[in-house]
DNA sequence: ATATTACCGGGCTACCACAC
DNA sequence: GTGTGGTAGCCCGGTAATAT
């Protein structure tokens, strides 16, 4: 069988990936007359013109966009199998690693992360990408390199690891009349609340442990996320639970807010980061994972109280 | 500014002739 | 039969010019 040139499938991923003849060519070191006279053996290869003219720069087929995962996908597994299992020279690495990932994490673990990526490897980027219904098949598409959740992973052959546990706090503003008398759970649920739900969701946990008590509160309030929920709060008499590590970015935020220990038990909340087993032996990824590790320990230290 | 094309040169390979 | 050297043709990359 003829096989076509292998070289062409890295070419096209770097032009998918820069969208640009220019940006394709500085990457692969080619002038840019080189990099599109390979455009145009790609085009004659596929059967298909992968980028189009508009104006000073291209655009992408459907054809092209349809094929970008798949051709990142195999472009990674090929360099795989010339790569040392277990060596990766980071001072040189240039990858974009994807983690999905909800918004406490991105506001409370995310800045350690980065900073730590960025001493050891200056030429990747790190790309936070909002949860979504489907992690598992971007996971295996490798759309994703990680997904940190505390939900876990549909499919059997996705690895997972226990990065840290969390327990709820709640967050008021600090002169709310909340804190005029002791905290009781009674108290506790006559206030309105924000929830978090990405879906829209209003009960959970929370509203288990108040019905055992014969309680129930009132969720007013539905947000995405818990930063933009915290903003609410100096405004209002909302009551806000949050996973007590989010309190670093309240106070450094300067907000006015006040927290309390919830009146109720909750369920521990254990987050860990899952990967598709394609990465498993990937020594940058190996590394990703590890840096994840050691950054969100080194957060979740400084979270403690004293 | 960016993409494409014309033209040219270098490297590689297939093919052939020749020597051993 | 095998190894070596010469040649032609192809592929691909560079520069420069042109088109968008």
């Amino acid at each position: 069988m003829q096989l076509p040139d292998m070289n062409l499938l890295v070419a096209l991923d770097a032009l998918l990936d820069e969208g640009s003849v220019v940006g394709a060519a500085r990457r692969m070191n080619l002038s840019p007359a080189a990099m599109s006279r390979t455009l145009t053996r790609i085009r004659e290869a596929v059967g298909d013109p992968i980028l189009v003219r508009a104006g000073r720069g291209l655009v992408p087929t459907p054809k092209a966009l349809q094929l970008q995962g798949q051709v990142r996908n195999v472009v990674e597994q090929a360099a795989l199998l010339f790569r040392s299992a277990d060596q990766v020279d980071l001072s040189t690495l240039r990858r974009r690693f994807s983690v999905r990932a909800n918004d406490f994490f991105i506001g409370v673990y995310g800045g350690r992360l980065f900073d730590t990526m960025e001493r050891m490897a200056p030429l990747c980027e790190l790309c936070f990408v909002p949860e979504g219904d489907t992690d598992d098949e971007a996971l295996r598409e490798g759309r994703l390199d990680l997904r940190v959740s505390n939900t876990m992973p549909a499919s059997p052959e996705v690895k997972v690891q226990n990065l840290f546990s969390t327990t709820f706090v709640g967050l008021a503003r600090e002169d709310h009349p909340l804190f005029d008398e002791e905290i009781t759970a009674a108290r506790f649920a006559s206030y309105s609340h924000i929830s978090i739900s990405r879906r829209g969701i209003a009960r959970g946990p929370i509203d288990t442990a108040l019905n055992a008590q014969g309680l129930e509160r009132r969720v007013a309030l539905i947000a995405p996320g818990f930063h933009g929920a915290m903003f609410m709060l100096p405004d209002s008499d909302l009551l806000l639970p949050v996973p007590k590590e989010a309190l670093l970015s309240a106070n450094r935020l300067k907000l006015p807010l006040r927290a309390f220990a919830l009146p109720i038990s909750l369920p521990t909340l254990v987050l860990a980061q899952s990967w598709h087993p394609r990465f498993d032996k990937d020594p940058a990824h190996r590394w990703l994972r590890e840096t994840m590790r050691e950054s969100c320990h080194a957060t979740w230290l400084e979270a403690q109280p004293a």
